[in-house]
Formats: C-alpha cells, sequence, structure tokens
DNA sequence: CTATTTGCCTACTGTGTCAATAGGTAATTG
DNA sequence: CAATTACCTATTGACACAGTAGGCAAATAG
C-alpha cells in the first residue's frame, strides 16, 4: 500500500510542475489547491528537498521549484524515496538483511518477478505523463 | 507491502500441496518445516478456513488440508484474503468510501492502471506454478 | 531598518496494524 | 479415558501513519 505521504509528493510535483511560473511557488498555494494540510505537507516536501527532488527557497517571494524538467522524473525515484522502497516485501527491500531461507524459498522468484514489473512500470512513467497541461505552453 | 500473513499464507498452501497425503496434516508438521511459530500459524489458517482456502477437522487424526486442486487457487485469491486488498492505494481497496476529488484527480489512473497490473499478474499465477513436486506424482 | 513572508526545525499525539505470545476450550480418535 | 488436534479470547510491545503545534531562521518588500 502507498502511504499518503508518496500520494501527496506525486500531488505536490504536478502542481508544481503544472503552475510553473519560472519562479518560487509558496508551499500555502499548493496545499490550497491541492486541499491537503500544509503542516503536513511540510514534512512531506522536506524530505523532498533532501532527495534532492526539490528546491527550495525561504524568505518572502520564496517557495518550492522542481529542479529538472518534467519528463526528468520517473514517478519511480518519488515513490521510491518516500516510501523507502518500492518491494513488495521485506526479504527484496533495500537495507533487509539476506533470508536465511532465501536458497530454496519457493515464493521468492514470485516476488522477485512482481518486483521487476513494479519497477518497471513506476520507472516507465514521467511526470510530465501525469500533468494536464503540457510543460512550456 | 505484503506483510507475513500474506507470505505465510501461501507457504502453507504450498506445504499441503506438496505434501498430500489425501488426509489432513496436523499444523504442527507444517509450522516445523516451515519454521514458522505454529501459535502464529493458527490465526492465519484459521482466516484461510473462513476464507473457503482450506477444510480443517479437529481431533486426533485431524489437521488441514486443501479443498481444491492446487491448479485451481489462484495466489491472488489467497493474497487478497489475507491482505484485504490487492489495491495499492486507499481509495481503490474493496470498502473504500468514493473519493471526492475522484473526478479530476491527476493520479487515479496511474493507480487503477498498476491495481490491473497487479490483479491480472496475481491471479494469472496458480497454486500448482509454485510447487517443486507436481500434484498427483 | 523593520515588518512580513516564507521555509525549516523539534517535539508531541492518537490511532491503528504487525507479529507474535499465552492460556484455555471443544472435538475427535485410538 | 487419554492423547491429539483444531479453535477461541485476550494481551503485548514495537512501530508506522497521519497529522498537529509552536517557534526559529532566512530573505525580501517597503
Amino acid at each position: 500500500m502507498i502511504s499518503t505521504k508518496g500520494r501527496y509528493a506525486i500531488r505536490v510535483m504536478i502542481d508544481l510542475a503544472e503552475n510553473d511560473t519560472g519562479g518560487c511557488i509558496p508551499l500555502k498555494d499548493v496545499a490550497a489547491r491541492q486541499e491537503i494540510s500544509k503542516k503536513y505537507l511540510e514534512i512531506i516536501v522536506k524530505e523532498m528537498v533532501a532527495g534532492g527532488l526539490l528546491v527550495g527557497t525561504s524568505g518572502k517571494g520564496g517557495g518550492y521549484r522542481l529542479c529538472r524538467k518534467p519528463e526528468e522524473y520517473p514517478i519511480g525515484e518519488i515513490i521510491e524515496l518516500m516510501e523507502g522502497s518500492l518491494s513488495t516485501v521485506a526479504c527484496l527491500a533495500d537495507g533487509a538483511p539476506p533470508c536465511p531461507r532465501a536458497a530454496d524459498c519457493q515464493t521468492l522468484p514470485l516476488w522477485a518477478e512482481y518486483d521487476k514489473l513494479t519497477h518497471d512500470f513506476f520507472y516507465g512513467k514521467r511526470l510530465s505523463d501525469l500533468m494536464a497541461k503540457k510543460p512550456g505552453t
């Protein structure tokens, strides 16, 4: 299950992309448009800055903006950052300890196949694919 | 993320299928072979009986057994029963309240497409596909 | 220079799920 | 009757989710 963190993050990205003016967009505006608590979004957006998805600028006239073109953001990267991993099962997640049963686990191939499917799907989608308005129009 | 409940459930099914003798198999044996706490498995197996995946018989000589042939169990059905839903996002889960933003949600099509992918994948796999030993040999 | 706007930081909270554990009751067979 | 087995309720500790609250730091507009 993808939590609100991952889902809200994507919506923030779309919002920033669609309302791009070349400058910064205050989080207040995004929160209002998306009808999400600004306070909660602060936590999410902070992680996105740390993860290199966005750039934040303090002070009057400040706000957030994308640091790449929308077509250069794979959706999978956003989800992976916010959820920690795209993996479906704990034994295949990023920092997971090696499972002693892995060698003769009969379900592992199933999860591995599904993980690949998931990875390919979400890395095949770009932020630009989710925008109503094309970038630069 | 698929929890231990779903994953253990599949392993129990495989174990019962592979060690099928025509009669009942006590949970104790499954737990020992799979190296899973029997007490915890009791909870899981109880739900599987309620969901129509298994049949349980009390008393000496009792235990659990499959009530269909292994090729008649889609893996998706097992996961869906144990996890409540196969859906990736809350707004698409089974008993979810309708989202007021659904009409103009720009991420909904993404989740819907992924949900279909997931559903097709796990309903395309059968219990028999995960068995080392073929049924009836 | 000051007031305002904005991001950024720490801390806290209530609710729920996960992954078990514990102990007892009911049913069935040898 | 005794042993075995499923089935039932209750409890636990840890952790994540989805926020809320309040204040500090930075930068600009006037």
